[in-house]
DNA sequence: GACAGTCGTTCGGTTTGACGAACACTGCTG
DNA sequence: CAGCAGTGTTCGTCAAACCGAACGACTGTC
């Protein structure tokens, strides 16, 4: 699966690779010594040392201990990156897709390789609801209402929604968003957790 | 820790029960059957059968196989639960702090217990910036402008913003959300990566 | 009914991760 | 300089994760 250097055949950074390189950066971030972290979270140093040198498999409850230890989230040590500041203006927004008139939903932010949050600006014009089918499983949609007015959350129970509002349901099942106002314009978080 | 029961002394399931009872909805969910998967993974069915019946503390590596085999993200497999439908009207929002007069931001969603992306709604009055301290390491926020006018970003090269505008930057340095017109609002994310 | 196919579980054997002790190294202190 | 309190490393032992094979149960086919 991963060979020994901790690099796939692909030659991007394998698991243990980015563990190993994840837990010195937010062991030293917090200022914490590989002694002191191991007391804290219960694991010898002995095997602190060898994980963080990116030999072997560690398991799940030992890389807990550590995370909680660190008062990380634990996929901060499985994902690898970071990234910078970005702007975009209103009338932007790669890929927009646009597949009822009037409709708009602008993707603002992503996550890849792991897309696990979508950030979309929208707006609509009333007379067209938007019926979505459901999306992955684990899905959640939050959505925050900007301007107008909006009927908004899963089909067989929408929530009317004024400026300011938010709401959020399940994604995987059938879901509306429906103007009810000129001028309707709201935020879409879409979560794949 | 953590007991041969999965459970902590608190009671809440523990880590192993949650990945056991993760990975075997997974799988359901993925309409695939034990062996089927143990092979598409490259585990033996054996392990695989040990962990969904919550014996033991699973390597990483063989976690991860068993993630990507069946098309999900790494986390889902440790956290826990899925949340309903909830709505929070505008005047509303639990742990409204509004540290600077005329500013006010309300939590709208946040992920317990790995506080993984917190959703808030702000609004702000012109002439009274608001200048936050670095958030934790590996911070990034989101910002999208409702209504009003706004600079915001990075404190050493903010961004003005109009209504409909994006912009994302690391929370991990001071950053600021200044008002420039009155009734200015803004939806926040912020995520802890 | 016998056979072949699947399902998920259980049983030895090998591999290996976690542990604690001893290790070399550095910086501080009397 | 000796002593000490840290650092992160390596080494031998033990428990356990992983594997492969064999198992009983259940389903459909000739």
């Amino acid at each position: 699966m991963v060979n020994a250097l901790g690099t796939s055949p692909a030659g991007e950074p394998g698991l243990i690779a980015v563990i190993a390189a994840s837990l010195r950066r937010e062991r030293e971030r917090a200022g914490m010594s590989l002694s002191e972290l191991a007391k804290r979270a219960g694991v010898a140093k002995s095997t602190l040392s060898q994980i963080e040198s990116g030999a072997g498999n560690p398991g799940v409850e030992t890389l807990w201990a550590l995370a909680t230890a660190l008062g990380v989230p634990f996929s901060r040590l499985v994902d690898p990156p970071r990234p910078a500041t970005r702007v975009l203006r209103a009338g932007e927004g790669p890929a927009a897709h646009s597949e009822v008139a009037g409709y708009t939903a602008a993707l603002l932010a992503s996550c890849p390789p792991n897309a696990r949050r979508d950030l979309y600006r929208v707006t609509a014009r009333p007379g067209e609801p938007r019926l979505s089918a459901p999306h992955a499983p684990g899905t959640v949609e939050h959505v925050v209402l900007a301007s107008g007015r909006a009927l908004a959350g899963p089909a067989e129970e929408p929530v009317e929604l004024r400026p300011g509002d938010y709401v959020s349901y399940p994604g995987d099942v059938p879901h509306i968003f429906d103007a009810l106002a000129p001028g309707t314009s709201a935020v879409f978080v879409m979560e794949h957790v």
